[in-house]
DNA sequence: AAATTCTATCGTAATATTGCGATATTAAAA
DNA sequence: TTTTAATATCGCAATATTACGATAGAATTT
């Protein structure tokens, strides 16, 4: 089908999927690891920066923007994006609550 | 087109992304969280648990085999799976690095 | 006002993912 | 050896994602 049974699945679950599709891709991690350096840019720089055109580097601040990770200012006829420190905080609490539920001598050894 | 430019992307990027992808499913999600719990079980007792189908649990655990988060012991006709201990905290890791990268003061305000 | 600049959206093509029925495979059990 | 049980794989249909050219929209510049 091709259709993922989201509601046969818990909340908590939907979202921290969701939140890791944001991530599932090597362009979006380039765009987030660029914010990450330089702080704020607009989408043009991305563009000269990323192996990808215009249209496509736009899809992809989309797909960032509408999980919170990223926003947008608007500057003139510019949108100078970056990091949403806050969200950014909580997704990294998410995913590092996710990571810690392992218990240490959890292991089946083969 | 449809095809994700891999070759274009750092060798660092494609790991970090096909690990978030990975992670991109409510099922994936929920396996694991399974896993977490009980520390092992067969496909079958998965099966029970989701709400999916045998052939479609199957192919949720390749993908999490496929990059090593789980592994799976043959034990008779069944097999028991489980989370790989030494590799998910290296995926903790890389996760957590990445999430760390963000410096304090960084945020434009708007 | 017209031209320019920058970004978003539309439309489309190609590929990927998801889901499941049917079936193959493998090992234990009868 | 035949049956049974458990899992993996195949094949297919439906939906999603990725990428980009063309174009629309919005604000600045000339």
């Amino acid at each position: 089908m091709g259709l993922t049974k989201t509601e046969a699945f818990s909340e908590d679950q939907n979202e921290l999927a969701s939140l890791a599709k944001a991530l599932a891709h090597p362009a979006r991690i380039a765009i987030l690891q660029h914010l990450l350096k330089i702080n704020a840019c607009i989408c043009g720089d991305l563009v000269d920066v990323l192996p990808l055109s215009q249209p496509t580097v736009s899809q992809h601040l989309k797909a960032l923007k509408s999980v919170g990770l990223i926003k947008g200012c608007i500057e003139g006829t510019s949108v100078s994006y970056c990091i949403d420190a806050a969200r950014w905080n909580l997704v990294r609490e998410r995913f590092g609550t996710f990571f810690d539920t392992l218990v240490a001598e959890q292991d089946c050894s083969c």
